[in-house]
This record gives C-alpha cells, sequence and structure tokens, in this order.
DNA sequence: TCTGGGGTCCTAGGACCC
DNA sequence: TCTGGGGTCCTAGGACCC
C-alpha cells in the first residue's frame, strides 16, 4: 500500500505559520518576480481567484477582499518541507520525496487492518509538531493514492484522510473523479479522452488496453494498470541525480544592455555550477537562452539559444560563468528589450569519472578546493553570492521584483521572529 | 507597467552505418 | 514501372508533473 501525503495549500501555509492571523483569511503567494499566483488559501479558492492568475489581473479583486499576498520565500518554504519530511519518515520504513510539499510512504510492512487509523495519526502528529495541515490518501497504487489523496481533500475535508477499503468506496472515487484529475493526464489527453466518450477514471479504467496503447503510448498502458490496482510505477526512494540543470529567470524589469544581462547570466551560471558540485556532476555541454517578452505585442521578438560543448566536463564556477559569457557574446543583439535569460547545463557526467583532455594541464587541484571554499563560506553567510565572480558585479539592476517577501524565519538568525 | 521556474519521459524521424 | 534490409544514435517536439 501507497500513502500519499500532500501538504494543504503549502506555501499559504508556511506564512500562515509565522503569522496566524492570517488564518480564516483569504492569502495568495506569488511567483517569482510577483508574477502569478501559484498557491492560494481556501479563502481564496472561494473568491474565485485562478491558479496561475496574473497578479496585475487580479488587482481589483485583492483590493475589494483584503486578500493577502506574499512574494515566494523558497528559503522559508525549503526549511519548513524538510520538516515535514523528516516527521513522515519517523512513522514508515521508507519515504519517497515527490516535491516540495509531497510524499510517498511505503505502508507494505504496515498492519492492513490499521492504515486508517495510522494516516489520523501521522496527519495529526504533523500538525502538532511542524503546524501544517496535511492530506492523506491510501490506496495500492501510486496514482490510486494521489487520487485518494485528492478525494480527501475535496468530500472529507474536516477528516483529511481518504482510504477507500470497499469495493463500493474505489468505485465512488473512480467515478467522482475526472479524467483530467487524474494523475498523468493533462490537458491534452483529456480533450482527446472526453472526446472519445472517456469522463471519469472510472470509465478510463474500462477502456480497451490497445486503443488506449495507440492514442497514449506506453504511458497510457501504465496508467491504466495503475488505475486497476496494479503498481506499474516504481518506487524511487533515493532522489536520483538531475540529467539537466537549469537555472533561469525574468528580470525585474525589461534590460537592453549587454552588460546588464551578463551580470544576470553570470549569476544564473554560477549557480548551476553550485548545484553541479553539489551533486557531484560535471557538464558537458553549457545551453544558454534569451528572449524577449511574447506578451508585449508592441515589440520586436527575438528568442535565441545555443549549446555550447566544453573542452573537459566540469562544474567550475569560472570555467562555466566563461562558457556562458562566451555564449551570450554569440547571440546577443542590440535592440530588443529582453525579458529573461537561463542557463541550463546537460550532458552530466559523475565528477569522479572525468575524461581528460590530450593535450593541456588537466590538474585542477587547486579550482577544487577553491570551489569547495566558494561554497563552504556561501553555505556558512546563508548568502549564495558572498563570495562570486567579478563579472556577476553588484549593480543587481535584473534583480527580481519581491515586493511582499516574508523573512526568513527559520533560517537566518537576523529575521527570526520578535515575540516581544 | 505588470504574465514563474525547473524538471522528466516518450516518440518520430533523420543521419549514419554495414 | 521498377530503387534492400536492418540496425543505432541523436534531436526536436510533445506530453506530463509540481
Amino acid at each position: 500500500m501507497y500513502a500519499l501525503v500532500d501538504c494543504n495549500n503549502f506555501y499559504v501555509s508556511c506564512e500562515r505559520l509565522f503569522n496566524p492571523q492570517w488564518e480564516k483569511k483569504p492569502v495568495i503567494v506569488l511567483s517569482n518576480n510577483d508574477g502569478c499566483a501559484v498557491a492560494r488559501s481556501e479563502e481564496a479558492k472561494a473568491i474565485g481567484i485562478k491558479m496561475g492568475a496574473p497578479e496585475f489581473m487580479i488587482k481589483d479583486m485583492i483590493r475589494e477582499h483584503g486578500i493577502v499576498v506574499r512574494s515566494s520565500n523558497y528559503t522559508l518554504y525549503g526549511d519548513i518541507s524538510g520538516r515535514v519530511m523528516r516527521t513522515l519518515s519517523t512513522f514508515v520504513p521508507r519515504i519517497e520525496l515527490y516535491s516540495i510539499d509531497e510524499a510517498f510512504l511505503d505502508l507494505h510492512d504496515m498492519p492492513h487492518y490499521d492504515l486508517q487509523q495510522l494516516a489520523l495519526k501521522i496527519k495529526r502528529v504533523v500538525g502538532q509538531c511542524v503546524g501544517i495541515p496535511v492530506s492523506i490518501g491510501v490506496a495500492p497504487t501510486k496514482t490510486l493514492a494521489k487520487m485518494a489523496n485528492r478525494y480527501a481533500k475535496k468530500n472529507m475535508r474536516d477528516i483529511g484522510v481518504f482510504y477507500p477499503q470497499t469495493e463500493e468506496q474505489m468505485y465512488a472515487m473512480l467515478q467522482f473523479t475526472a479524467v483530467e484529475d487524474i494523475w498523468g493526464v493533462g490537458g491534452q489527453y483529456a480533450a482527446m479522452l472526453r472526446s472519445n466518450g472517456f469522463n471519469t477514471a472510472a470509465d478510463l479504467r474500462n477502456a480497451p488496453d490497445d486503443w488506449i496503447r495507440q492514442h497514449m503510448t506506453v504511458v497510457g498502458e501504465r496508467l491504466l494498470s495503475e488505475l486497476r490496482g496494479i503498481a506499474a510505477i516504481e518506487w524511487e526512494f533515493e532522489t536520483p541525480k538531475k540529467k539537466n540543470i537549469c537555472t533561469s529567470r525574468s528580470f525585474g524589469k525589461l534590460l537592453t544592455e549587454k552588460k546588464d544581462i551578463r551580470e544576470a547570466l553570470s549569476t544564473y551560471a554560477s549557480r548551476c555550477a553550485e548545484k553541479l558540485r553539489k551533486q557531484d556532476s560535471c557538464c558537458k555541454t553549457v545551453h544558454v537562452f534569451l528572449h524577449t517578452n511574447g506578451f508585449r505585442t508592441q515589440d520586436k521578438q527575438y528568442s535565441v539559444a545555443i549549446d555550447i560543448k566544453v573542452e573537459r566536463a566540469t562544474n567550475d564556477t569560472g570555467t562555466i560563468v566563461k562558457y556562458a559569457s562566451k555564449a551570450l557574446d554569440i547571440i546577443f543583439k542590440e535592440g530588443f528589450n529582453y525579458v529573461k535569460c537561463g542557463c541550463i547545463v546537460m550532458d552530466l557526467v559523475p565528477a569522479d569519472c572525468i575524461q581528460n583532455t590530450l593535450f593541456g594541464s588537466n590538474d585542477n587541484t587547486k579550482r577544487k578546493k577553491l570551489m569547495k571554499a566558494v561554497d563552504g563560506i556561501n553555505k556558512a553567510t546563508g548568502v549564495k553570492d558572498t563570495v562570486r565572480m567579478a563579472v556577476q558585479g553588484f549593480s543587481k539592476v535584473y534583480a527580481m521584483r519581491c515586493d511582499y517577501l516574508s523573512k526568513r524565519f527559520t533560517t537566518n538568525i537576523n529575521e527570526i521572529k520578535l515575540i516581544k
């Protein structure tokens, strides 16, 4: 059996943790750059704030209803997430971290009759120890556990837990779940399924295998199996290493100057290098992209990307920043209002088996030590660019907007909550 | 004025090989 | 009129997730 534990309106719940006066009030959290609403309290949903609604388009609603608005504070959410996950780990032998606010728990060795009680207990303890409300779904496959979780949220709000134990309960859940609300079915497949008469998970469960195979490939085949209670999606207990690592941001304002974009890009490239070192990988390709704002129809548009193969797989900040900078020199064109750029490091290989180059010095012991020192200092200060490449600069003209940012209550000594 | 960021998997089709 | 068979590797694009 699987349990899927999902934190309710996670970012909003994190914000409320340190501002309990926002309980029962409509609260939303915005995406980077204060762009769109990405988390909404139940009250905000009730008012009609849609997922992904651009902030500037819901200004009136925000004012009228006195909605509390927050900028994204990933430092805070990441720390609270860690606390939730550690608490969950105390209940079961194995846990799969699925996202910042979700985890699958392995219940296979738990006494079968007790699972409902166990789920209730987990929910209660997470509430007591961390203060974050969660919902829990229990079922024989991951897809059904996700579905049970959603059912708990929608239909059993006060209990917050759902474990379909009879055929009738299972059928009620499948019947209740529209195809577009199934994990793994997005907008495209949902439209295709509905136009062929499959409207709910109950319909889909009975779909002919070969038809599904033909229209939804092997992904659909697995989905069908999962709906029928036979697990087709495996556990992933240890987080696999990333195959690509991307750092990109929209700029806080439109940029036209190459030097400003270079500062931004260098910062993103150096962040990529850090992430590489964190998972002990090196990259063989640096990919850089840059584009204008497609929403601004009055502007000339330009969107461009380039791959650069590196001579020798690397995770050295200076080297990756240099390649990214070279890429920018190739793709940048004067005369455009740029809105976003990013760096993606690709073709990752383990750091301990790097192919040396035939010519030139392959001894980079000093650079490795330097990077280790840089990472150490930046970690100790809690500020990622305490030590940075000169080219990253100090102007920060590209910096994101975040007008409603909370303190980093749990990770920065200068920002802890004052009681009195 | 103002519209997020970071990933994965799968397939079809082209390039290339013998 | 008629133009082989079989295989691998790579990439772009589409679908999905949070």
